[in-house]
DNA sequence: CAAAAAACATACAATCTGCATGTATCTCTC
DNA sequence: GAGAGATACATGCAGATTGTATGTTTTTTG
């Protein structure tokens, strides 16, 4: 007798080779890098073929897209999930920061995010990734500090990027085996730099 | 008869052929990125054949290691010519950041620096890059400002760090045709938020 | 000037990517 | 509910790329 095939519907299977996908690509091009990560590889690990992939992916390129996509989402939903309204900016601030630090440790965020992400993407895609789902925090913390101490007026997305850059560059060195500690003392003194009166 | 074969002692045939095989990398790998050039244009371009790219470079990567390292002192060399001996300690980090963004604007530095650099050779050899070559007036600059300001004591290496993102960070917008006032407004606020006594 | 070394050239094997073409599995409509 | 059409997937192929192994030529050295 054959083994009665499952009879699925069109999205589901959709749905479980995309994610078949999506896992094994996450998996490879943290633990490699994207350069270094094949689609032969890929296919393998997510127990596909080939055909499969670039039916649902114009390309390597848009699946590592797909990848970087869904991991944007789920730092920022970290850091939405360990945010309390919080009391005052600052503190909303403060919190923000050490919110993202942590969800920058999950193991390859870092090289997914905030080295081949930029470079495969462009900076011009991260930044549109970003302000799609994070930075928003930070962004809106920084307006409500600057405003609550009314500070001379900086242009506030100009700022939220700078920061935002300096946040990274921190993550990447904790994930390099730096002391946290030492970079969100640094992290808080730049913030209230700008925006705690003088 | 022959045209006289201009005989060349080895250490000029080994300089000319790395010049132009440096000169043809930079031109490709900027104008395209590090992924979407392959070797077999580099070499046509420098007017050598692959043998000898392979002879005198481990590999590819290894080429554009070399073309970044150049890259890295020129920038490093134009600050340095560009800033004067300097008054006081907030003036000089000020002539700094204006060189170091004005020296990035040269075309293809920020994909090549910020971009591919990290993203192909790591962020530990890049730092390294960066520790020998830039960043070492940055340091010293925030160093005098604080010892001056006899602020509360950072620790200036990873403030160090920290600025220099937000620099870099900078310099990809500004590349990507951001208005540089707003930029250097900001890195200022930066900066005086951590340099100057409150 | 012969031998060794350095600089370069050529050829090859192993991959990889994207596409074109073929097949199986739903979906929809009459 | 049966067949046409669409969707999901499989396979094979062409072009290109990387690194190496193996020649050949030019310098250098003893």
């Amino acid at each position: 007798m054959q083994p009665k095939p499952p009879r699925q519907t069109n999205s589901d299977r959709t749905a479980a080779t995309r994610a078949d996908l999506l896992a094994a690509a996450r998996k490879l091009f943290t633990e490699k890098s994207y350069a270094d990560t094949g689609t032969p590889e890929i296919v393998m690990a997510a127990g596909v073929t080939r055909g499969a992939l670039y039916h649902h992916f114009a390309d390597k390129q848009a699946l590592f897209r797909a990848v970087v996509e869904r991991e944007a989402k789920a730092v920022a939903d970290e850091i939405e999930r360990a945010s309390p309204p919080a009391l005052f900016p600052r503190e909303a601030l403060i919190a923000g920061s050490h919110a993202y630090l942590e969800a920058m440790r999950r193991p390859g965020r870092t090289r997914l995010l905030l080295l081949d992400g930029p470079a495969v993407l462009g900076r011009a895609v991260m930044d549109e990734i970003d302000a799609r789902h994070g930075n928003r925090t930070l962004r809106e913390g920084l307006l409500a500090a600057i405003s609550a101490g009314n500070l001379k007026p900086l242009p506030v997305d100009v700022l939220t990027a700078l920061l935002a850059a300096a946040f990274d560059r921190a993550a990447l060195a904790i994930d390099a085996g730096a002391p946290e500690e030492e970079y969100r003392t640094v992290l808080v003194a730049l913030i209230d730099g700008v925006t705690s009166p003088r």
